[in-house]
DNA sequence: CTTAATTTTGTTACATTATAACATCATACC
DNA sequence: GGTATGATGTTATAATGTAACAAAATTAAG
């Protein structure tokens, strides 16, 4: 679904980002906290937190309560973001612009697009204020297949 | 969020369609079914599986899978939706008229209500057709505050 | 610089949510 | 009635997530 020609590239400009934006805000963008993001970011699909745990394992005294501790200060940053449908995390490909986004989650090759548009916002108040609703937090992820899916038949291919 | 008079009807009415659907279908709504769907429905907000479960226990042999059967069975019937961010599940209040619905998920009373519209499909459509994405699910929750509980400032209260 | 306050991470233990696998029971169909 | 199918019971365990407190690291204050 994604054409980056070198994810690398990807997973450096994520952290980058992160650390700037941190910076900005004067957090501590820890060594954890960064490793963590870099394997959220190893693709463009999602990660599970145990599946996180282990990899951390390697190089940290990893148990649950780090990982989480981890992923609920990016979430808050606004730089993972958590699929409620799979108990999953990805990282936020937008850090900056926290319109409302939504997820495109192929069921084919498992990865997942965010896209962050003020359509959301806009049918979200459509959809809240004939009941009178207040929204303060929108979730919308959408599963079905992508085009390279559909198109290729090709599934299960890790791009670079 | 609701103003059903005597919920006990909703409860009679949702069983009652319910028990319908699955004679159309030619499913059989055995007793635990019922008994499921009818704690399902004990109130407008959602219910844990394992809350459920316990509830279930004074009539029934009740362990984690007789729960999430039943529950299964139910979701894939249209009479129990799942709501992904609170890992509960509500009773269906359109069970036959299918097509994409959303819910507010009030934050102060706890109620959901539930809104099938087309609007929803309509949305999802523009937002995936750029992208060439099929959808086949679609989840959709909105959190807020509900109209009553900015009016009334009265938090909590069960209705009949 | 050294101490005190704060934040981050480690650690233990446990809570919550969910499923696999196989046994038993009930119902429907011949 | 006997057999096939579907539903439920049962045991065990997997997967996901958090509370509570201890230790370490960082920052702030004197």
């Amino acid at each position: 679904m994604h054409s980056c020609h070198e994810h690398t590239v990807c997973i450096e400009d994520a952290l980058q980002t992160a650390h700037r934006i941190c910076e900005e805000r004067g957090l501590r963008f820890t060594d954890l906290r960064r490793r963590v993001l870099e394997l959220v970011w190893e693709n463009h699909g999602s990660a599970k937190a145990y599946d996180l745990l282990e990899r951390l394992g390697e190089d940290y005294s990893a148990k649950p309560p780090t990982v989480y501790r981890a992923l609920e200060f990016l979430q808050e940053n606004g730089l993972v973001h958590k699929i409620n449908s799979l108990n999953a995390y990805v990282g936020c490909s937008h850090p900056l612009q926290h319109q409302d986004c939504y997820f495109l989650i192929c069921s084919k090759c498992q990865e997942i697009k965010e896209c962050c548009t003020s359509q959301v916002a806009n049918v979200v108040k459509n959809l809240t204020e004939e009941s009178s609703f207040v929204p303060s937090r929108t979730t919308l992820e959408i599963e079905g297949i992508c085009q390279d899916c559909r198109s290729n038949q090709k599934y299960n291919i890790n791009k670079s």
